[in-house]
RNA sequence: GGGCGUGUAGCUCAGUUGGUUAGAGCGCGUCCCUGAUAAGGACGAGGUCCCUGGUUCGACUCCAGGCACGCCCA
């Protein structure tokens, strides 16, 4: 016996049910010994502040999904959580916690030590709201052997990773321009300046300043004019760029010769009392070379040496500005660069906090963009200003504090991506990505630009950076140290007071409060060795998560081997820039290969109103409410089975959650119920090792579709596009519910177990159970929950995913039913055209098929179609041309090539009607030309004629015969009876085995009233309304009739 | 400004190497409770496949140019 099926089902109480039994029955630790074939999967780890949001939701359904299927796929699918525990982000939490403001607070008044223990127990308090909102949502990942960031073991790996790059060259200190924060007193890779909202408006001020030329035109003064929208930069400025083929003009006003773009003269015609007077045109080249005078005097001698000339630059745009770049190679990557080229160098006036210096000093002390204001009252004093006013701009800030950063040049250490990125390049054509497109669009794009990487911050807490400098001055000795036994024998060599302490002692951790202290000694000077400051991005150590989970090189030497590179990861698209990248550069630069064989690049949920999601703006539900509201399983269907799987974005609706309790949840339950309701009447128990061999077509039907149907179902999942599983079930679903199980109710009817009855209880058995396992991954409650009562097995997550054999396949069947299912819908809606209802039986229907489909399928589907249709003859049309005109269908795809040009004129006519028969050919006719077609080369077909009582589609056309004699009135008024009694039946409470006592009073034909007692098990009895249980009266065709009924009392 | 993607029914989306009647779900309209299912079923209406040009016998599909939107980057 199966449990009785409740018929109000609620999901969210299930899935409690279910997530208890996963967790006392540990199936998921069972499912990761099920096989001894690994499918490796790297997770990204995230940070551990705040709490999970809707995108953190949606990629933990998306890993949970693919691990599932590959576990039911015969692999063992290790799932291990990782956190993301240093960097910037934990950091400025603990700094807005303990109020700090300011890096020299944490130096020197809090300690770094202090510091960093802030940082730790920060990291800890916060893991704990994951893992009730991942277990919620069905995920199933090892949160007790989470690997973590700031852990020993990772870190040493870390070090490791570091020493391998600066072992093979590639990484080295520089001098150059950064993005910088001067709050956090940190440079910034490009990746911090990724993040959505670190670009953000801001207002600054635009001016165009004047630089006097030292070549006059026309015997007039000239000047060079500029535009910039960071005054403060001016102080600094060393050259101007032009663009070489760009044409200058040299305009002329109130005496004087201003030059800038030609084209954008018209633009600022204003500063030249709005009517321009262009003297003399140059081209870009003409000017380069050309010398000017410093706006401000500070570095007026540089004058001598080749600075404050003009240089020819390919950045220069014509978009804004004036066509002339004012460049202060201190704070401009294209500046710096240009200047290097040219062999000039940097002057930085600029502080870490971001404060000009005693070099300047009319501004010293004052903050940059503060200082604009002051830089610009100076610009006007010394006649250098034409135009001032403010704009607003997108302008980067940084993604933690919300600074404006500012580019600045500064000592770093940097990767040398550019030394690699042949084999980043090649090595990307081994990996999948899911869209293809990302192979060669964003991330080939970004591997082709890929620049040299700052890893270095000037903070704290992070993996230090394992560098040993000399401190002697000139010495220039450098040591990298790659592990803890390098350090403990490096340091134990020193004799210096400074490393006593540290000298020859065990680490027990790596931070920097505790590296800082290790001095060694230098071999050449003698002189002692101090670490370097700075801390490692933390992208560095998130990219060396492959090795740093497990603790490689160090342990676990073959485990890494067989668990590199990773099958699959799954993140959203941020991550092509950062973690997918990262991994890439630091596994091509170690191990020459690629991190992982399959990257599933996921899209972004937006909210209803296609707004992005904000928690400020409370635009969408919260994913923990609608899980209570509609269960896990919907909220998976609903977010697996959108474009959102494959980078697409979704604006998500609450409704579409619902739709799935209504397309495939409630559905797949109802077909569950029917299946155990009549079940234990008969008491059949299924057996999930038994495949159904039956000799009825519609089982042969339900077969061949399931076969179609896991083959798409697999194939989307081997391929990753997740999205297209879901289409094939709820496909079959409705296959299985609204075709099969309507069809096959009369075959459970009866008494007995029959040999039909049997098979077909075999097949919707085994109908049912393949399709929950393909459900499983998606759907991973309701599909256990209705698994485990169909077949008593501990989870459908333990089981294989079904190989449906290749004998249930049956193409010709499916397209077979399919012009039944066409010839039944025709049916129906000329008998709703007609008024007709189905409940009213009439004599016939007529059929025309085209000729492309074997006539055989009405005798083949008859019943179906009789029964369907509640006709009593299926026939073929004898004369269709009476109703309908032929309709020619030429196969575009064969004749086209055959007959070339000529096919559009054939295609034409023979729609046109313009043929006839010759033989085995069909001859089509256009005036006096003439083509004669393989008669399989057309198909004909009819489509019902204007006002005739006839209705096509597909080539198939359908006549109904509406002739009412008595006897068929007589019919339908007996089932109309019918229909009542089963109501009454039914509104009474009987179970479908009472047997009743019966009385129907009106006019009716008495075999029919024979007929209806049996089919409401029930005898004949005088009732009276007051002794039946139940009574109905309704006047049909014209007739008024009584019927009542009662219980019948057991003997 | 550049890169990538997207544009198909009112909405959300499918659409197989190019083949002449472009599909589904939701929504809408009409109808229907014959013992699994009203959190249901049937039927129907609804399309300039973004625009322009090109290639081709034939273009939603391929190519070029534009427009709109999204993301990323300058």
């Amino acid at each position: 016996m199966y449990p009785p099926v409740s018929s109000s089902v609620k999901f969210p109480e299930i899935e409690r049910e279910i997530l208890a039994y996963w967790k006392q029955s540990r199936i998921f630790e069972q499912s990761l010994q099920k096989s001894a074939r690994e499918m490796v999967f790297y997770d990204g780890p995230p940070f551990p502040t705040g709490t999970p949001h809707f995108g953190t939701i949606f990629v933990s359904i998306l890993k949970d999904a693919l691990a599932r299927y590959f576990t039911m796929a015969g692999y063992s699918v290790p799932r291990r959580w990782g956190w993301d525990c240093h960097g910037l982000p934990i950091e400025n939490a603990v700094e807005k916690k303990l109020g700090i403001g300011d890096k020299s607070q944490i130096e020197k008044q809090l300690g770094v030590a202090a510091f960093n223990n802030e940082c730790r127990k920060l990291v800890a308090d916060c893991n704990t709201a994951w893992e009730s909102y991942i277990n919620k949502i069905g995920r199933w990942v090892d949160y007790a052997h989470a690997y973590r960031t700031l852990d020993l073991p990772y870190m040493e790996s870390v070090l490791w990773v570091f020493k391998q790059c600066y072992d093979q060259g590639l990484i080295y200190k520089d001098y150059r321009v950064t993005p910088y924060c001067y709050h956090c007193e940190t440079s910034l890779s490009f990746s911090d300046i990724r993040e959505s909202d670190s670009t953000r408006p801001r207002q600054d001020p635009e001016v165009i300043v004047r630089f006097k030329a030292l070549d006059a035109v026309a015997g007039k003064p000239t000047w060079y004019l500029a535009w910039t929208t960071t005054p403060w930069t001016l102080i600094s400025n060393l050259v101007l760029a032009v663009g070489a083929d760009f044409s200058y003009a040299a305009v002329e006003h109130e005496g004087a010769v201003y030059i800038m773009a030609e084209a954008l003269v018209p633009k600022w015609a204003k500063l030249f009392g709005g009517k321009p007077h262009v003297v003399k045109t140059f081209v870009g080249s003409e000017l380069v070379a050309r010398r000017y005078e410093p706006i401000f005097p500070y570095y007026r001698d540089l004058a001598k040496e080749n600075y404050f000339r003009i240089l020819a630059a390919d950045f220069v745009t014509l978009d804004d500005g004036v066509g002339v770049v004012h460049c202060a190679p201190a704070f401009g990557e294209d500046d710096y660069w240009l200047c290097k080229r040219n062999g000039l160098g940097v002057r930085n006036p600029v502080d870490a906090k971001g404060c000009f210096t005693a070099e300047i000093p009319e501004f010293a002390g004052q903050n940059v963009h503060a200082a604009n204001k002051d830089v610009i009252r100076a610009l006007k004093a010394n006649g250098a200003l034409m135009h001032h006013s403010t704009i607003e701009h997108n302008y980067p800030h940084c993604w933690r504090c919300r600074t404006p950063l500012i580019y600045r040049a500064m000592d770093a250490w940097y990767f040398a991506v550019d030394k690699i990125k042949d084999r980043l390049l090649k090595h990307n054509e081994e990996i999948n990505w899911v869209p293809e497109h990302v192979k060669h669009g964003r991330f080939g794009k970004w591997l082709e630009g890929a620049r040299d990487w700052n890893i270095s911050r000037s903070r704290y807490w992070g993996t230090p950076i394992p560098v040993w400098e000399c401190e002697a001055a000139g010495c220039g000795q450098r040591r990298v140290l790659g592990s803890l036994a390098e350090i403990k024998d490096a340091a134990g060599a020193v004799d210096t007071a400074g490393a006593a302490d540290a000298a020859g002692r065990e680490l027990t951790d790596l931070h920097k409060e505790f590296l800082d202290e290790v001095v060694l000694k230098c071999p050449v000077c003698g002189k002692p060795m101090r670490r370097v400051p700075e801390v490692l991005d933390c992208w560095f150590e998130s990219g060396a998560m492959p090795f740093g989970q497990c603790h490689y090189p160090f342990e676990n030497k073959e485990w890494f081997e067989s668990h590199f590179p990773a099958d699959f990861i799954v993140e959203y698209p941020g991550q092509i820039r950062c973690w997918f990248y990262y991994l890439h550069v630091l596994a091509v630069a170690l191990l020459d290969r690629a991190a992982f064989k399959n990257c599933l690049v996921h899209g972004t949920l937006l909210a209803e109103d296609g707004g992005k999601i904000s928690k400020s703006k409370k635009n969408f539900t919260d994913p923990m409410e609608l899980i209570d509201r509609y269960g896990a399983d919907a909220l998976r269907l609903y977010l697996l089975g959108s474009p959102a799987v494959v980078m697409e974005d979704l604006d998500f609706k609450n409704a579409g959650v619902h739709d799935q309790i209504k397309q495939v949840l409630l559905p797949l339950w109802n077909a569950f119920s029917f299946f155990v309701t009549y079940a234990n009447v008969d008491q059949y128990a299924g057996d999930p090792a038994r495949q159904p061999e039956s000799t009825h077509a519609l089982d042969q039907w339900i077969l061949a579709k399931l076969y179609r149907a896991e083959q798409e179902v697999g194939q989307a999942f081997k391929t990753f596009y997740l999205n297209r599983s879901l289409t094939p079930v709820t496909a079959f679903i409705e296959d299985l519910t609204n075709w099969y199980i309507r069809q096959s109710r009369a075959r459970f009817w009866g008494g007995g177990l029959t040999t039909d009855k049997r098979q077909a209880y075999d097949t919707l058995y085994y109908a049912l159970v393949t399709l929950l396992k393909m459900l499983a991954p998606s759907a991973p409650f309701v599909a256990d929950y209705l698994y485990r009562q169909l077949t008593g097995e501990a989870s459908v997550h333990l089981a294989a995913w079904p190989k449906v054999p290749e004998q249930y396949r049956n193409d010709a069947l499916i397209e077979e039913t399919g012009v039944a299912q066409t010839i039944v819908s025709l049916g129906l809606a000329l008998r709703q055209k007609a008024g007709l209802r189905v409940r009213q039986p009439l004599p016939g229907i007529q059929v025309a098929l085209p000729s492309s489909v074997d006539s055989g399928v009405v005798a083949r589907q008859m019943d179906i179609i009789r029964n369907e249709l509640n006709v009593k003859t299926v026939t073929l049309l004898a004369d269709p041309g009476a109703v309908a005109t032929l309709r020619a269908t030429p196969n575009a795809r064969v004749l086209g090539p055959k007959w070339g040009r000529a096919v559009q004129a054939i295609i034409k006519a023979a729609k046109a009607g313009q043929l006839r028969e010759q033989g085995d050919k069909i001859i089509v006719f256009e005036g006096p030309q003439e083509w004669a077609i393989d008669r399989q080369d057309i198909d004909l077909s009819y489509q019902g004629k204007d006002g005739m009582d006839v209705l096509g589609d597909k080539g198939v056309l359908l006549a109904l015969d509406k002739t009412l004699t008595p006897a068929l009135r007589e019919e339908g008024i007996a089932n109309e009876l019918n229909r009542i009694i089963q109501d009454l039946r039914k509104t009474a409470g009987y179970a479908v085995s009472d047997r009743i006592e019966l009385t129907i009073e009106g006019e009716l034909d008495p075999a029919w009233c024979k007929h209806l007692l049996q089919l409401a098990l029930a005898e004949s009895a005088e009732l009276g309304e007051a002794q039946a249980d139940a009574t109905s009266r309704e006047t049909i065709e014209g007739r008024a009739f009584r019927v009542s009924i009662r219980k019948k009392k057991e003997a």
